[in-house]
DNA sequence: AAGCCGGGGTA
DNA sequence: TACCCAGGCTT
């Protein structure tokens, strides 16, 4: 059999999708500030994981302008434990920008929506299409899948040349009418039937026409190259305590979880802390610790990225005193209850900690 | 083109 | 473990 033309591949997936499609709360909408947020939400995400993020943004902001006025602690405070923490901050960003610059309306094309921060090919087709019925084709890990095995596309996944060979055929792909069914119904057959594992092939409709199944290469499409390995790398927190509040600091840019909040920390080459280093360094920031009594660490935490295998340890100091202002603002360390900790935007490997040490009771 | 940016689910 | 998830930005 040789592949579906267009006509027959997208008017099949939209059958499909009529009898097999989750009920999900962004499907009931074409709200574009809706449509937005769930979908910058769900870059890289499971809907199982997004689904409760989404429901609590739509709470806590039922309009552009609600998010906008919002302060970005607050927003990451929310964003707490999706990961990707860029999107949160574009995200806020392009909430102003809606804001001042539209009138607090999206922009309703393609090529528009293009320009917004946080919003890629991907996120402006499916605004595009969901919110305004343009006639785009979304291209995500599912498209790719789909594409791959039913039209037996060779081409590596994860090279970013291989883009321009995907998208071309998803555009090609695309009907006049329905274009939003269509999008929506090429991703949900990737995410249920066309699975990256053990996809249904037995029950699928596009089974007679599929490349990959008629060449029994199913297991082999599509082709990605594997990701580098993660780096290791070794954190030793210094968590200083005075009077039951405890010393945090906003991180900067040029490393990870940029604008989450977290200890003094001192980062090694190995597990184990060169002591002497680490005093050298607290001197060199003002931070005299020689009278303070040091308290072994607990356990190793580890903390697995995309990218990065993290092994930290927290080492608990009790201050006598508060830290002289000199230090604070080198160090940008600043003294926060438990109670302001709490609403204060962490990595997950940071609650964890707080949980374990009973300063936190939740996560 | 390649590197960087999270956290969780699944086999 | 390894892979992948409704990707985007920077270099």
């Amino acid at each position: 059999m040789s592949s579906p033309t267009p006509a027959a591949f997208s008017q099949t997936l939209i059958n499909w999708y009529e009898q097999h499609k989750r009920s999900l709360p962004w499907r009931d909408t074409t709200n574009p500030y809706y449509i937005w947020l769930s979908e910058v939400i769900l870059q890289q995400t499971r809907v199982a994981q997004g689904l409760p993020y989404y429901l609590k943004f739509k709470k806590s902001y039922p309009t552009v302008q609600e998010l906008a006025s919002a302060p970005q602690d607050e927003v990451l405070r929310l964003w707490q434990g999706l990961g990707y923490y860029s999107r949160a901050r574009n995200m806020h960003h392009t909430a102003q920008l809606v804001v001042e610059k539209y009138g607090g309306r999206f922009p309703d094309k393609y090529e528009e929506l293009l320009k917004l921060k946080g919003v890629g090919s991907y996120t402006a087709a499916a605004i595009a299409a969901f919110a305004f019925k343009e006639q785009v084709a979304v291209l995500d890990g599912n498209v790719f899948r789909v594409l791959a095995r039913v039209f037996g596309i060779a081409d590596d996944i994860a090279a970013p040349a291989s883009r321009k060979v995907f998208q071309k055929l998803a555009d090609s792909l695309v009907p006049s009418e329905q274009p939003d069914s269509y999008n929506q119904a090429i991703m949900e057959f990737g995410a249920i039937q066309c699975t990256p594992i053990m996809p249904d092939c037995l029950f699928c409709p596009l089974q007679q026409q599929c490349f990959a199944f008629n060449h029994g290469m199913v297991q082999e499409l599509p082709v990605k190259s594997k990701a580098k390995a993660a780096r290791p790398r070794f954190f030793h927190y210094i968590v200083l305590e005075f009077e039951r509040q405890y010393y945090l600091r906003k991180r900067l840019e040029g490393d990870i979880w940029q604008g989450l909040y977290d200890f003094y920390l001192y980062e090694s080459d190995s597990n184990e802390l060169d002591q002497r280093a680490l005093l050298q360094e607290l001197s060199k920031a003002g931070l005299e610790l020689e009278e303070i009594q040091l308290h072994p660490p607990r356990k190793d935490y580890k903390h697995i990225l995309s990218h990065q295998k993290i092994t930290a340890r927290f080492y608990q100091f009790k201050l006598k005193s508060r830290l002289k202002e000199k230090v604070t603002k080198e160090t940008r360390l600043a003294l926060y209850s438990p109670e302001k900790i709490d609403d204060l935007p962490k990595p997950v490997l940071i609650s964890s900690y707080l949980k374990d040490a009973k300063i936190l009771i939740h996560l």
